[in-house]
DNA sequence: TTGAAAGCGCTAACAA
DNA sequence: TTGTTAGCGCTTTCAA
């Protein structure tokens, strides 16, 4: 492996040269700048990021916690922040955790081990105290949909969103209108039903405990409760979703039982991730810009890494927006 | 940042002690060893993984160059490979090349510079002169369907696929069978196509060129290319797409149009992402084992860093099998 | 306009 | 059974 020493040598120049006008640090000739760009090239030398990180105490490295990145919601919330990532000269380091305790933990020894300047967090509701080896090894963290006290984070207006969904399943005449929630009963996610609870109320719609089931956040889990929510004595003749895969299930039991959509029951999914629009039929939506959120989250960090926002930790709320497709109809 | 002297001291040893009691390198004795231990948690310590991959030349850490993480069949390769890396102890750098050899070429330098260990390498037709930098740095590579001399390969049996879903569709009876390709012309995917060609050969069916169309891979352009196909005089009454996403959008724009799936018009994918299983129809496909792919990929690359491989590269042919579901029938 | 040298936080060879 | 010390490959202060 060619070093800066090496270069410095076949440039016959000094260490501390050949640094400075790599990064352009200090005044260096023109001619002995030549002489050292020729050096570099004809040894096809290439710094090492690892000896710099160590006495620059940054690595332009950050991590993202996920809990899946097949999910298309956090494939997309992904790509958002590699892109914003890269053409900010940050790498990013991608870690499952699928919803795992032990896993989590793991991924944040090596993370901070790895010195990662650092790290976005999307996952299971931790104790703030696991978080804490973060403040204390300076990892800047910024959370996603989720609040941990002295972290920035980056909000969903999901208790706005459900109610949007559900609001406008009502006005469309429904009056049996059920609710997939996904597993988790203490997170922000959940407003999304609490959103739909309250619109049904505003409906002047009779809440009830059998319209309100809980999936995985899975294609197959919407699937299920679609199933459940079909063997209703009365059964639903809406649908909300609180995310646009369990949504897909929903359409795809449906399809089985050759029920149609939306003529015999109506479908909204949350999030709107790209395959929404080339479902059959295109699902209704509460569309959140998510490669744009990406893009903000990551934004928020760099801004923190780089000292560019004040002490106190941020909250951003983004809002999703009602996006009518062919999967809703008013009742027959 | 506490460092292993702050350890050392207040464990009152050296340095190298704490060093070889952290790494088991050498026999330390049960007293000191405790003292060492005890002053690591008070003092909070975690090593710098920088420091140690300067010394040790290793990082841990691998990369892998996707054209979007947000395809699902990259996703889940990726998560075979970030899986696997997982549990052997590494970390996974995640690049989007939106297959641009401009930003192929800018992650390249970074991941050199970072020093990565490895490169799992899935993308567009790079030449492989530039890949050349990778053996010189030490950058173990392992190409995903791509043959580049030098390197080691994971490949697909494209032709075979191809042929089997095409052979499979004439069997039911369908005599005038499309198929949507790739972009890409001289890539290995592009034997899919060539299958295709061949089995239709085979069964006695005349090539027609219309009935040979292209796709970008992506939902969208798989609606295009059935727009396009059934435009004409004398439609094909059975579709294979080269990819699943593109079939997904095949049956998309054929319920826009009303035509069902598989009575009127019959489509194969290519793949087996997860969201076949929930498409309405669910799709026949080429199943591959995606996940499996991907941990065989990363566990190639690791076994070829870690020395267990012999000095000539590798090549390892995964093969797809015919999966029928719901969106294939013989014609009306 | 450039160079010498200290130090970033570790590992491991050598010594005791 | 443990300690001393020379690097690993850079950046940056201080000096010239």
């Amino acid at each position: 492996m060619t070093t800066i020493y090496d270069v410095a040598q076949t440039a016959g120049v000094s260490i501390s040269t050949v640094s400075h006008v790599l990064n352009g640090t200090r005044f260096v000739s023109d001619e002995t700048k030549a002489r050292v760009l020729q050096a570099v090239d004809r040894l096809n030398y290439r710094p090492s990021s690892l000896a710099r990180a160590l006495v620059r105490q940054e690595t332009r490295t950050i991590a993202l916690i996920v809990p899946d990145n097949v999910n298309p919601f956090f494939a997309e919330l992904a790509r958002g922040i590699e892109d914003y990532g890269f053409q900010a000269g940050y790498n990013v380091i991608l870690c499952n955790s699928d919803r795992s305790l032990t896993k989590e933990q793991a991924y944040l020894d090596m993370l901070i081990s790895k010195r990662v300047d650092g790290l976005i967090y999307m996952t299971s509701d931790i104790h703030t105290e696991k978080l804490q080896p973060l403040l204390d090894h300076n990892v800047r963290t910024v959370a996603f949909d989720r609040e941990y006290e002295g972290f920035d984070a980056l909000l969903l207006d999901n208790f706005q969103g459900g109610y949007d969904a559900t609001h406008y399943l009502a006005e469309l005449g429904h009056r049996r209108v059920a609710c997939i929630g996904g597993p988790d009963a203490r997170t922000r996610s959940r407003d999304r039903v609490h959103g739909y609870q309250q619109a049904l109320l505003d409906a002047g719609l009779a809440p009830d405990a059998a319209l309100d089931v809980t999936g995985q956040w899975t294609y197959q889990s919407g699937r299920e409760a679609a199933s459940q929510l079909l063997q209703l004595s009365s059964p639903p003749t809406a649908i909300f979703a609180c995310n646009d895969a369990m949504a897909i299930g929903v359409i795809s039991f449906l399809h089985d039982r050759n029920l149609r959509v939306p003529e015999d029951v109506s479908v909204v999914g949350y999030d709107n991730i790209t395959l929404t629009a080339f479902s059959s039929p295109p699902l209704t939506t509460m569309a959140t810009p998510i490669l744009e959120t990406g893009q903000c989250i990551c934004e928020m960090l760099l801004d923190r890494i780089n000292g560019q926002l004040p002490p106190e930790p941020q909250r951003v709320t983004i809002r999703s927006e009602l996006l009518i497709r062919g999967s809703t109809a008013p009742p027959a």
